[in-house]
DNA sequence: GACCAGACTTTACCGGGTAAACAAACTATT
DNA sequence: AATAGTTTGTTTACCCGGTAAAGTCTGGTC
């Protein structure tokens, strides 16, 4: 074992940062696809395949940090009072990420924020990463979901894991568009936390059904055929 | 203006199937990342460049079936009766699907199906072009939502959009898991339906609720602080 | 001081995807 | 029927993301 704090490590830390950084430099000056790998090795002055050894693809270089907070909903859920309703529970956090301005919220309209979020969201290939990201992220909440205490049932758990996710990526969608139109955070902010209880109240509203938990939620198209 | 069935167009059209033939036999029998675009090429006496012509990507070759569906959802929206909720409207095209086996419910067990879904859900970058397929799928049928009659307000048309597509990737994996792990569809079919009635009557619970409408869903939690 | 292990480099390669220049075939006009 | 133009395809060559192999350097350890 080495020690806590070796040098090595420190060097290691430093070089994956400068990697980063001059990515990330190099992308919001220029536009993702334009940079090529080689080049932001380069300019970390550090080889292509060790470029790849500290990030395991070019969408990695911009999404690290996003990727960190991978199971974050999960934790939250994981760490709630008994009493509380998982749903209320992810609901708070949610907008306390508003008033933090939590980049994730879509709420941030610092100019680096904005101009990486529109990287992201007009880059497909950061898209479809970030939706991979996203799905991992709903199995974690999902697993979360079925634990007790509280503990609901596989389908039930799946479903609510798929629509709080869902409900995040519209919400943060929504908030940044209006910051790209001209809005600021603070003027949005009201707003912002308007549509975010009205989603989750929504949830809410469902998954609080005595009968959703009983497994009989009501369905008014007559039953389906038993052999199709 | 050509005829409407030129010969180019038919001789086109053969060339497109043959491509796409040689290259979803090629990926049943060996899985999809051993297998080459150049091989595929080559199979259908192709060049690579002409390849590229007829499909905008590797993926494309696979998904191109299911791409077509695109804006499925929003159409059957569109094309619904006056006096039938929109929820209820996909609820019945849905179980319509199961009862018809229909693929993208997840509930077919032909071998070839089963193959087929079990290289997409395999292979991440195939998963990561349905993620994107799905995406305008849920524009297009947010888009579809407010339409009148019955026009909602943008944020439940998105959210109920998102909501709708979730549910059906929820439902058609979770079929699907159980014929992989044995179940035939018919003996599948039931409980298929039972999931399907959960699901979209929870979904229908909440959007059927007046005080969604007004735009005043129940929300459990304290008012947010109006500057954050 | 000798040694080991991990990190880094160079080189070479593979596969997806595209640009450019060119050949062939069908259409339409003369 | 001959010509011109458009469409469609081919060939060649290239770029870029990502990896394997083999060797070098260096921090840390006995």
């Amino acid at each position: 074992m080495s020690s806590p704090t070796g040098l090595r490590e420190r060097k290691r830390e430093r070089t994956r940062e400068a990697i980063s950084s001059a990515a990330i430099s190099l992308f919001l000056a220029r536009g993702f696809d334009p940079v090529s790998v080689a080049e932001i090795a380069a300019a970390a002055e550090v080889s292509k395949p060790t470029l790849f050894k500290y990030f395991g693809s070019k969408e990695d270089l911009v999404l690290h940090r996003i990727a960190d907070h991978e199971a974050e909903a999960a934790g939250v859920l994981r760490s709630r009072s008994a009493d509380e309703h998982p749903v209320d529970t992810l609901h708070r956090h949610f907008r306390s990420g508003l008033s933090r301005r939590d980049p994730v919220t879509g709420l941030n309209d610092h100019p680096e924020v904005l101009a990486f979020h529109g990287m992201v969201f007009g880059t497909p290939s950061l898209l479809a990463r970030l939706a991979r990201y996203a799905e991992r992220d709903e199995e974690a909440l999902a697993a979360a979901w079925q634990e007790p205490p509280g503990g609901t049932d596989p389908l039930t758990a799946r479903l609510a894991a798929a629509q709080v996710v869902a409900i995040q990526r519209v919400l943060a969608r929504r908030n940044w568009q209006r910051l790209v139109d001209g809005a600021s955070a603070d003027a949005t902010y009201p707003v912002a936390v308007q549509e975010a209880d009205r989603a989750f109240g929504l949830l809410r509203a469902v998954l609080a059904t005595e009968a959703v938990v009983a497994g009989q939620a009501p369905c008014r198209l007559p039953a389906g055929p038993v052999s199709g």
